[in-house]
DNA sequence: TATTATAACTTGTATATACAAGATAGTAAA
DNA sequence: TTTACTATCTTGTATATACAAGTTATAATA
């Protein structure tokens, strides 16, 4: 029974997914909705923030909560999802290649992007997703091993973050992203299948904990015609 | 003396930005900021709530706020800002040259991207962004009619959105972004400096008002060696 | 000394109230 | 008919209280 505003939040938006509220419709108003779920005018807007936050409903003052197009902004990759997440919800035949798994000692530009300090260790995992058949994506993982004390092959292949969220116990918080394109290197060519293609599209993610400490930095390098990223954005007055 | 909780955040983002409160220090406790700034802990929570949501600080319950690092977090290209605000911020010499302004009838592509019924007119500007001396960006904007009525070289020579919210007296609200990689087109290769290039980097931005109107579908196409997308992302848990 | 318990301080959740402000529909007046 | 007003519904802001839950430092105890 805990969390109440957060089970508001998750109804109402599998509600919208599924059609209940179809796009363009409105939810029913605070009021309402504060009878509905039995509770309090401020849980309910708890609620509705996260779900205007997260796009699916756009609140206008005097009129209500009118509900966005869910389809449209269908699976933002700009979040922080692992790739076994998201392979699930885009459903389509994929692998894992585990290239490389190692405890290494981080060389200088590592440790900058990690904040490691002298003698402190890294775990390294090259990992290759094939999708329907095409090698497409070369992630590059760096785990301080301060925090992520043991790798191995069989988690690096299943999901490393199920692994630190359940089985660690950690809480994975937020990320830093960013996303350049570069000319692909020799390593990127022998890993991945990219007759013909003379960029990379290079997603550089900084990845933190709950209590805002650094434990993984990523380089996720991807095919130009095969990469994709939907992202959500409010702007910000003042 | 209106929007109490938003004041508060932008001093509080404002001092982190410039120092007062370092990277990795705390913010002072929510009951100390509540008497420093004569108000209630619920605005606080507000502001604090904001700043979180931007990357300024990581809550932490029965700890504090942790204050990030904003260098690291700095201009991220996520939001829903102008080219104008945008090369503001970055301070390198640009011009903008409008290539082409006119009121159409759309095709079915346009029609379909913004939502116009049958007879809507659209105002259509191409607009190439020169950083330096090199012409970097061609920006394509569609504006329903409806909402824009009107269009001149001058609005578009200095920035739109300005146009928008100031003269029109319109709130800009939120936008669904995607971005894709292909191959540039005669038309790209004609307004840009793209020898020796052969992708280009499209962002599409379906932008929207306040009240959930689509008002804008812009294509934003970048040479590829001067892209840079920063974004900073929350795991959402459920 | 080392461990445990306690108190104090932190943020998180839930509730209630009051009023402001935007939108809308119906009513009264011109 | 048209306009203007008013009542009512909507969301937005600000405040207050109570208790839950996580963290930390201190004091008591073994």
């Amino acid at each position: 029974m805990q969390n109440k505003y957060l089970q508001i939040y998750r109804e109402i938006a599998d509600d919208i997914r599924e059609g209940v509220y179809p796009s363009q419709s409105k939810l029913p108003s605070e009021h309402d909705l504060m009878k509905d779920y039995d509770t309090s005018r401020e849980t309910i807007r708890k609620a509705l923030n996260l779900l205007s936050q997260n796009g699916f409903i756009q609140k206008v003052q005097g009129k209500g909560s009118i509900v966005l197009d869910a389809k449209k902004f269908d699976f933002p990759i700009s979040g922080l999802v692992s790739f076994k997440e998201l392979a699930g919800k885009i459903g389509e035949r994929h692998r894992t290649h585990v290239e490389e798994l190692e405890l290494i000692t981080p060389d200088e530009t590592i440790s900058r992007n990690l904040g490691i300090s002298k003698g402190g260790k890294v775990w390294k995992t090259y990992r290759v997703r094939e999708i329907d058949g095409e090698r497409i994506i070369l992630d590059k993982d760096y785990f301080n091993q301060t925090y992520v004390e043991k790798l191995t092959k069989e988690i690096c292949e299943n999901s490393i973050y199920e692994y630190i969220e359940n089985e660690l116990g950690m809480t994975i918080s937020f990320a830093k992203k960013e996303i350049v394109v570069v000319e692909p290197t020799e390593e990127d060519r022998r890993l991945l299948h990219l007759e013909g293609f003379t960029n990379i599209v290079v997603v550089k993610n900084f990845v933190y904990f709950d209590d805002a400490s650094l434990f993984q930095y990523t380089e996720s390098r991807h095919r130009p015609d095969k990469f994709k990223f939907v992202d959500f954005a409010r702007r910000t007055h003042g």
